[in-house]
DNA sequence: CCAGACGTTGTT
DNA sequence: GTCTGG
DNA sequence: CCAGACGTTGTT
DNA sequence: GTCTGG
């Protein structure tokens, strides 16, 4: 699964791989710094297309559908199943229509060992920025503000993974990430055919610190391999 | 038909 | 044990 | 995901 | 809003 990530790229080589390799024309990228430990519930850095271009902003991690009575929920729905989202009615409308991009540097996964748990780090080796598949969402809160939230889809782990853990995000290759944020795109079996695990070739993964296990410390130190 | 749920993970 | 907040 | 809270009453 | 269970 995916339950912390990390967006810890320079902004200026942000800025240019946003407009080189995602073909965004909007960003929104106020007060942007380097993050080292991005929890559930916090702003992540997502690309939607909004039928004309693409746009970068942030989304609150953690999906609220807009019929839901409290954003509660948001709090258990930071990942979504890639095998049973066009089914699910928490999901389905948003598969269809509401797919983008959550950016990340790297994420993290913890190995479960009888009592004790280690955390790995999770990075492309070819790009500092990893485009995983996510669905968002817009609801009304009782005093009438729009909040947008997403959720990060997950799929079976690669070989790599899954020595540590059975599940993954889903990352996109470059050539598939038009394709999934069109919103007029509705072949669904070839949507569906890009939620599949990524080469484990192209990945790295080291062990890290449990600084990460705390939300409140977002430091550098979160990265470094053990 | 209406009422009530709608999700993921890990662990056992 | 279960829920909420980050 | 993990960490940390989780409740009521009455009184100030 | 949409689906499931009764």
């Amino acid at each position: 699964m995916c339950g912390h990530v990390t967006l810890e790229l320079d902004i200026q080589l942000l800025r240019d791989i946003l407009n080189e390799a995602y073909g965004v024309k909007t960003m929104t990228l106020n007060h942007y710094k380097p993050r080292y430990n991005i929890a559930p519930s916090q702003p992540v850095l997502s690309v939607i297309n909004d039928g004309v271009s693409n746009r970068a902003g942030y989304l609150k991690w953690g999906f609220v559908p807009s019929w839901s009575k409290d954003s509660s929920i948001g709090n258990k729905l930071f990942n979504a199943r890639s095998e049973t989202l066009a089914l699910k009615p928490t999901f389905k409308d948003a598969f269809s229509t509401k797919r983008c991009l959550i950016l990340a540097s790297s994420f993290y996964e913890w190995q479960s060992h009888s009592s004790d748990k280690t955390p790995y780090r999770i990075a492309l080796k070819e790009s500092p920025l990893m485009p995983m598949a996510g669905l968002w969402s817009s609801y009304k809160t009782p005093d009438n503000t729009k909040i947008y939230t997403c959720t990060i889809i997950t799929t079976q782990a690669n070989d790599m993974i899954k020595n540590i853990h059975n599940r993954m995000p889903v990352i996109l290759s470059p050539n598939q990430l038009n394709a999934w944020l069109n919103p007029k795109n509705k072949d669904v079996l070839a949507l569906q055919s890009m939620l599949s695990p990524y080469a484990s070739k192209s990945m790295t993964m080291h062990p890290v610190s449990t600084l990460v296990n705390n939300v409140k410390i977002d430091h550098e130190d979160c990265i470094r391999p053990l």
